[in-house]
DNA sequence: TAGATTGTTAATCGATTAACAATC
DNA sequence: TAGATTGTTAATCGATTAACAATC
């Protein structure tokens, strides 16, 4: 009984689903269509019931999907249905901002530990987070079952503290440095990327080109 | 004469390339073949020439490509060749962090105004930029001609302050904010959005599936 | 039962990879 | 000239959309 192998194309879409339906369990609304959810999210109904599909059949023929059931489901399927223990390494702007971020905390994330390499900044803390030298690492990783590494340091430091972070046992790794974490760590090693640079530079470049577009006219 | 359309899954890579090609440059790498740099980005050669074609013949045969010259017509092609005036709406913990981020400004990415409707934030300065109140947003855009604005505000505000954004000439939108913009503005409006809660999920999707493969084994 | 809508198969579309002629 | 490597066409693969039988 071998799991079929979810596309990314599929993954990638499924927080945008868990968002919509919990607006229309926000709303009030019981039960929805691939149709009706289709023209809301403007996408088309053959990829939602496709999409749902992948992971059996949530909805009823004639019916359509029970939003609260779907909901649901979509979050266990995200793994939203538990608390995922995080650490910041980096507790510059961007770490200490993360660790200020209280929606994600709703979502199951809880960051439960802030790290840097920069001896000023020990026992300052961010929302009651201290912040902890990096040789403190190991032993808290231990002590406080934690998944999931966020990484918010300069790329230059980013390997490393990766692969000490691998050593000690992390499997997960949210990474802002602007670096291919992959490509250096262990292959079943789950790395997410934000590499905020490049999502500015597309922008730019959709930019750019449209007013090339606009010149040409 | 009119120009192709390049697919979006192609403008995704450009910045990738931009990046390796830069590091190229700073290791004193003057050529490199799309055999090598495929080894090295862990891409197929057939992919990166067919993404560089997209844009025109950068290569030679029988000598590869120039790496200095190809990072520079591919930052061309992204826009990063020129600065783009940038302003930042919503000064909490996240839109300070972006404005306290010096590299962006290295790839031509200025911020140059900070927003917030909290009135308790007017005039606290970050990084030099003072906290103004939105009353002086149609002003300033006009006078400091801004490009880009970023929206680090919570959703309920979002599309009021994009609409109030377009209406005063911006024409690009860098969205934190956990919503589609795009189902709502103009359609020449462009919007690249960033849903860092959505690449947790897929993080934490990841990070759930493959627990559940190595218990089944 | 009739109508609605799913689950699923088949058709289409697009993106990736392979192959090779062109050419430096 | 011979070797290397591009640019580009053709083949393959995967993802999206359309269609419809199954069924609530």
């Amino acid at each position: 009984m071998c799991k079929k192998v979810i596309s990314k194309a599929v993954i990638k879409r499924l927080p945008r689903y868990y968002r919509y339906l919990g607006e229309l369990l926000e709303d009030g609304v019981e039960r929805i269509s691939s149709g009706e959810l289709s023209e809301r999210m403007k996408v088309t109904a053959s990829q939602i019931r496709q999409d749902l599909n992948n992971f059996g059949g949530f909805g009823q023929q004639g019916y359509g999907y029970n939003v609260r059931y779907l909901h649901q489901e979509i979050g266990k399927i995200l793994g939203l249905d538990r608390v995922h223990n995080m650490i910041i390494i980096g507790a510059g702007n961007l770490g200490q901002a993360l660790a200020n971020y209280t929606s994600f905390e709703r979502s199951g994330f809880k960051t439960v530990g802030l790290f840097d390499v920069n001896p000023v900044l020990k026992g300052v803390t961010v929302r009651g987070i201290p912040i902890r030298m990096i040789d403190e690492l190991p032993e808290f990783i231990k002590e406080n079952q934690v998944e999931i590494a966020t990484l918010t340091l300069p790329k230059s430091r980013a390997t490393e503290m990766a692969e000490l972070l691998v050593q000690n046992g992390i499997r997960a790794i949210w990474n802002f440095a602007l670096t291919d974490l992959n490509l250096c760590l262990p292959k079943d090693v789950i790395v997410e990327n934000v590499h905020l640079s490049e999502s500015l530079m597309r922008l730019s470049y959709n930019l750019t080109s449209y007013e090339e577009a606009k010149k040409k006219k």
